[in-house]
Formats: structure tokens, sequence, C-alpha cells
DNA sequence: AACTCAAACTTGACACTGTAAAGATCAGAT
DNA sequence: ATCTGATCTTTACAGTGTCAAGTTTGAGTT
């Protein structure tokens, strides 16, 4: 084999990141119930005890994998906002379309990163990665805070919105209530939602 | 033993019904992990391949919980509902404040009846149920309708608003960005934003 | 250059899980 | 009284997480 410029510590490599990329191809492939340590340990070709080495157990793999997720999570709100509009509105709606669009397409690594355990429990580095995915969106409410509010309330609003709003679509809870909400796309769904609560600044 | 006046089928009297509580108890007490055919099974007192002649494996067990559990929010919303005012406002306060509630007090009920399979593959008692506690929040929105405007609109805001608040703040993700958030009580934080979002009917 | 030794990984084992097949038991109908 | 089918048990098997040992490897030390 050619020599690979890549150092490779050890016997694997880089075995951390593999089992986190095999972890998450698996929540793709085969959703949550397919995420599990020893056809991780088997798609990185290395026995199953070895993961025990880099994460404590399950829950600490699952961990990894959420931080890994929350990174790609805040990539897509990134891409989205790229492509949207250039005035606060449609960065917004970018943001948005982009929280939207990580949840349909990783519905599996979508449940897994809310439905971790909470927050208190988190490692340091998860955390970092989860308040600096939730930067993106903070920054696009910025503009729509009245005067002498604490932003606190707009963010809220429209983390609850968007966030409730990807959570019941992913899950098809929209179809059996109106079918329409399907057809119509669920893009231009949200958005609409977003016209009604995004009032311009001064009151 | 005394006679009971309760019927009891063959063996056990009403095993399904007691596997579905069981269920919900260990959801309950050890989280959604905890939540087993055979952990279910000794509980009732029976043999563990027991509940296979009553659901189709853990997935209908599972489904079974998530009727059961939709019952169980829609009487959380009906209590809350009860005890609000007997204004329109109040009312739908009184709607969200009940799945919030529910959302707290059963986390792991809450996060099974919202992450199950998608609608499509559910059989038609869990669809039924679904729709019918939904129908509780969809009444309390139809005052808020505008006239001419899909009341579709209105709902999908404010389902949107209060689960994705119920489900952030039951993965306790408010805590770190704004411990306020917390401290200043979850009921009416969610209460303020349903104030700004639930405007009166005549635009 | 040989040694040391700790990290990375393997092997083997155990308890627990879901699931299937086959047998036992029992209530009610014939 | 017997039959029948639903209910439940027993047994077995593959897959899972986790632990306790042993083995390999490679980098640093002397």
């Amino acid at each position: 084999m050619t020599d690979t410029p890549i150092q490779k510590p050890h016997h694997h490599g880089d075995l951390r990141a593999a089992l986190i990329q095999a972890g998450i191809a698996l929540l793709t492939e085969g959703g949550k119930d397919s995420l599990t340590l020893r056809k991780c340990a088997a798609r990185a070709g290395v026995s199953h005890a070895a993961p025990a080495h880099h994460f404590d157990g399950l829950a600490g793999l699952r961990g990894a994998i959420a931080q890994e997720g929350f990174r790609l999570f805040r990539l897509s709100m990134l891409e989205a906002r790229a492509t949207a509009g250039d005035n606060d509105l449609n960065r917004l709606k970018g943001i948005c379309s982009g929280y939207l669009n990580f949840a349909i397409q990783n519905p599996a690594l979508f449940d897994l990163i809310f439905s971790a355990a909470p927050m208190s429990t988190f490692e340091e580095g998860l955390k970092q990665g989860t308040s600096f995915a939730y930067e993106v969106l903070r920054e696009a409410c910025a503009p729509f805070v009245p005067v002498g509010q604490d932003p606190i309330v707009i963010e809220t609003q429209v983390w609850s919105l968007i966030h409730g709003y990807s959570h019941l679509y992913m899950a098809g809870r929209f179809g059996p209530i109106d079918p329409s909400m399907q057809a119509r796309g669920p893009i231009d769904a949200v958005m609409s939602l977003l016209d009604g609560l995004a009032t311009p600044p001064k009151a």
C-alpha cells in the first residue's frame, strides 16, 4: 500500500472519527434502531469491543454523533442562508429553510440531536456545538427584536415555531390533518408562517 | 380469592390492557430505554413470550401505548382548559398549558407518541386517537381564524409553536441559552408567546 | 539498538433483548 | 363429553451492550 500523508496513530488511523461516520451512515440508512456499537465497529473494520476505548458506551457514541450532527445542522442553516435574498426577512427565512431541510433530509440524526439527554448532562464539547448552532438562528432574529424588548422573546418564538413545524412535519403529522399541506410543499408552508410572525422591528 | 365482578376472559384477565399500563409505568419510571417486552410481561405476571399474542412485537406494543398516550394527552389538554378562563384566548391558553404540562410530566410518553412511525403506517385506531387529540387544539383555534382564511394556517402556527416549545423545553434546551427562561416558569413563558400570536379575529 | 510501557485493539464471556416454534392449558361451543 | 381455538408457557437462537482479561503495536527512554 502507498503511504498516506495522514499519520496513523496506532492501528486503525482515526477510529474515533470512523466510528462517528459509520454511526451517521447507519442512522441515515436504517433509522435510529440501526445505530449499534457492534455495527459501527464492523463498518470501521474493528472488533466489537474496540469502540469502548473511544466512547463511554453507546451513550457516549450517541453524544459524539450528536456533536457532529449539530455541526452539520449548522452547516445546513448556513448554506440555506447563503442562497437566500440579502434582506433581513429573507435571511431569517433561509435559516429556517435550512432548519427544516436538515430535519427532512436527516430525520434520524435530527431526532438524535434533539432527543439526547438534557443539556445539563452534556459534555462541554456538545454544549458548545449546540450553542454554536443556535447562534446562527439567534443572529437572524436580531433585526426583528422590538426596541426595548428582550431578544429572547422573538428568538424563542421563532425557534419554537420552526422546530415544532420541522418536528411535526418530519413525523408526518401534518399529512392526515390536511393533505394539501404536504402537497403545497413544506418550505412554502413554513415560510408563510414566518411572514405572519416576523413583523418589522419598530412595532 | 373472592370473585371479581370484572370478567376474566381466559387466563390473565385483560393482559393487553395490563401490558399497556405496565409499559407506561416503565416509561415513566425509567425513560424510553426501560420499555421492554420482557419487563412488561414480568410486571403483568406472565411469561416473556405472552405479549406476542396481543401485539405485533415491540413496535405493536409501542403503537398501543401511543394510542393510550394520545388519550391521556387529550385529557391533559381538556383538564387544563376546564380550569382556564371562559373567554376564547384563555381557553386556547389552557389547551396549550395542558399540552406543555403533559410533555413536562410525561417526557418519555410524549416522546413516544410523537416519534412513532409516520402516520401513514399507523393502524386505524392510532390514527383516530391522534386526530381526536388534535381536534381539541383545533377547536380552540377556531375563534382566531381571520374571515376568509383557511383555518389550517392558524392551527399550524399554534400547533408548531406549542409543540416546538414543549419539545425544546422538555429536552432542556432553553436552559443553557437563557437560564432566566426556566426561572420565570415555563407556563408563563409560553403564554406570553401566545399573546403575540393569537390576535383578535377581525384583522 | 534494545527495552519499557501505555495505548489500541482482540478475544471471550455474561446478562439481557426480541422473536420464533412447539407444546400445554383452559373457556366455551357443539 | 369432546372438540376447538385462543391464551399462555417453554425452549431456543441471534443480536445487543458491557466487562475482564489477554495481545499487539508503536513511541519514547535509556
